[in-house]
DNA sequence: CACTTTATGCAAAACGTTTTGTATCTGTCA
DNA sequence: TGACAGATACAAAACGTTTTGCATAAAGTG
């Protein structure tokens, strides 16, 4: 057990002071010392395979290069693996490590957490929280530099990211209306959240830019789960005149949609075209016909949270943010020309 | 922005020394001090909102109260939520903080990563392997105390956790055995991994103490997708003698099993039933009726993990061990008596 | 009453860095 | 030659804790 090599041990194996090896080895302070020690200092550093205590370095500059993620119920949710991993790729990227903290929806432990994380200095921290509600910024977090991350507020001091929800509507309808569909429905969220707004908003946008319009027998409201929304696809297929298409509000809906198709003994895409939100590969993969769908880009809202964090921590005065990044339409199998 | 209160401010705030305000704060210390002194100290602390800098603690007794968690692909899987809540959980109890990374499987970045967590004086790590391959440990992980995760080693110092995929074949067995099943065929995964061993080896045994064997046509193994899974069921269900229920690998399989079930114009149970593994409530509540299947215990896995690691933390004589931890059944309604 | 124990509080050192200020040396210029 | 600038290296202080050892006062013991 060879005990952890510090700035000392490499100060005495190069012959020279701790304050020189310090210098060698910064970026700023290089200029302090004379190229030639620079180099012999560096390569006694590398051959002993030290490297600097962060947490004495972070006492010392009041850095710890430690970024805080609390989040509510994210982490067990298939999207917060994407989330997770692009604000992780870009925390590394920048030199930085991600401490994660899962409150699900208990405020005290949450704000439990939250004072853990400052103790331990994080230089920031993200705030993820699922769904996109407006949402109040806990008072232990004001202090510290901070992102929303899936969630925005009233307070314009503070970035936030999340997706381009009219966008996701808008790309599926699209996917249908460039398909030749003219009748398509959607089975939507009833949940109050700016998801659902924003999708049927986009949605019926789009229609109208074409020229068309929902039929209001051809849109329900579900509860998410596969099976509220298996119902309501029933319903709507059930039709005399049913849509030759449906635009579900999430991968798992659409689920329901193929569900109630099956049943029905209509065929996707042959008798209905079917898209969702989501791009869940368990679901989109694993239905038969694949699922198109709209990605929601939860990569890339991690990255973006991260990055712009650390420009914020960087500079307090950097300007605010809020952004909303748009979902792209991942093609597979479930749209086609209406009729046969 | 008032700037953070640290121990001084405290001492001087209750008139007495940072020494004495340390030990009336601390757990063993406690004692050095008049309880009266005691009560006020505590009071005045928490008057000022005065948590201890961990940097600084750390820094001072080599403990930073941070475990590191080094994943695969982990967090972009499914049941990487389940694992990474339960480690949280379990270190929150404890008051330890996670710092989460994720290398994919680049070497190179996982090699960096751990030195990262290594500079922050992480007092343990988590190594976590997607598919318990027997792994071997990375030289850099060396030194600090650690546990594998959904992994085993050959190195009997190295404690680990699994689940325990024989009894998970054992159980998938047996919940259709009492159903009432004689035929029952299983469509596996081909892969050379200790799940798909074990999970058959679990299901032949339970079989066979129960006078049963498995018909060789009744036995498919093909890539783990639903898609092949789902080609995989369709022979099998084609057979003139078909199963009356099938097992599969895991529940996107199964899910390809409902596919293959529909389109042969089977009904689940009632023609033939089915069970997986994961209870991944995506695919086991979306499907439709619902899917019986063997949980795997990923939360339960996390919080050992951590557990563990931290008792080996503590002591390090402590005895190392290899847990398999064991999977439950969990019932819906894809299993029922064979026959009308 | 002298002596030892016990209770209580404080000063100082240490953890491993980074940075500021100072000292030494070389060479340049008036 | 004396003064001065520029290079280069080092000592020391600071970041915020925890802990050891010591000092003082109070209380118990012979």
């Amino acid at each position: 057990m060879t005990t952890k090599v510090n700035i000392k041990d490499v100060a005495k194996a190069a012959g020279v002071s701790v304050t020189t090896v310090s210098h060698a080895l910064s970026e700023t302070h290089r200029s302090r010392v004379n190229a030639e020690t620079v180099a012999h200092v560096q390569s006694v550093a590398d051959g002993l395979g030290y490297a600097p205590n962060r947490l004495a370095s972070g006492l010392r500059n009041q850095r710890s290069q430690i970024l805080g993620l609390v989040s509510d119920e994210i982490v067990t949710t298939p999207f917060a693996g994407a989330m997770l991993q692009g604000a992780q790729d870009a925390a590394s990227e920048l030199g930085y490590l991600l401490m994660v903290v899962n409150s699900g929806l208990d405020n005290e432990l949450e704000r439990r957490e939250i004072r853990a994380l400052k103790q331990h200095q994080v230089d920031g921290i993200i705030y993820a929280r699922m769904y996109n509600h407006s949402v109040s910024i806990p008072e232990e977090l004001r202090g510290s530099p901070i992102i929303l991350l899936d969630a925005t507020c009233d307070d314009p001091s503070v970035s936030s990211v999340v997706p381009d929800e009219v966008g996701a509507g808008v790309a599926g309808a699209e996917l249908l209306i460039a398909a030749g569909h003219r009748r398509i429905g959607m089975i939507n969220n009833h949940d109050d959240i700016p998801a659902a707004h924003g999708r049927l908003e986009g949605f019926l946008a789009a229609l109208s830019r074409h020229g068309l319009s929902c039929h209001p027998d051809h849109y329900v409201a579900t509860s998410p789960s596969t099976e509220d929304a298996r119902n309501g696809a029933l319903k709507v297929l059930s039709l005399p005149e049913r849509p030759t298409a449906l635009f579900c509000f999430r991968d798992q809906m659409a689920m329901g949609a193929y569900q109630a198709a099956a049943h029905l003994g209509l065929s996707v895409p042959k008798d209905v075209s079917i898209v969702g939100v989501d791009n869940l590969d368990i679901v989109a993969d694993g239905l038969w016909p694949g699922l198109s769908t709209i990605a929601l880009p939860h990569y890339e809202m991690g990255r973006w949270a991260v990055r712009k964090l650390l420009e914020e921590v960087e500079n307090s005065q950097a300007p605010r943010l809020q952004e909303r990044i748009s979902c792209p339409p991942v093609i597979r199998a479930s749209v086609a020309h209406p009729g046969h």
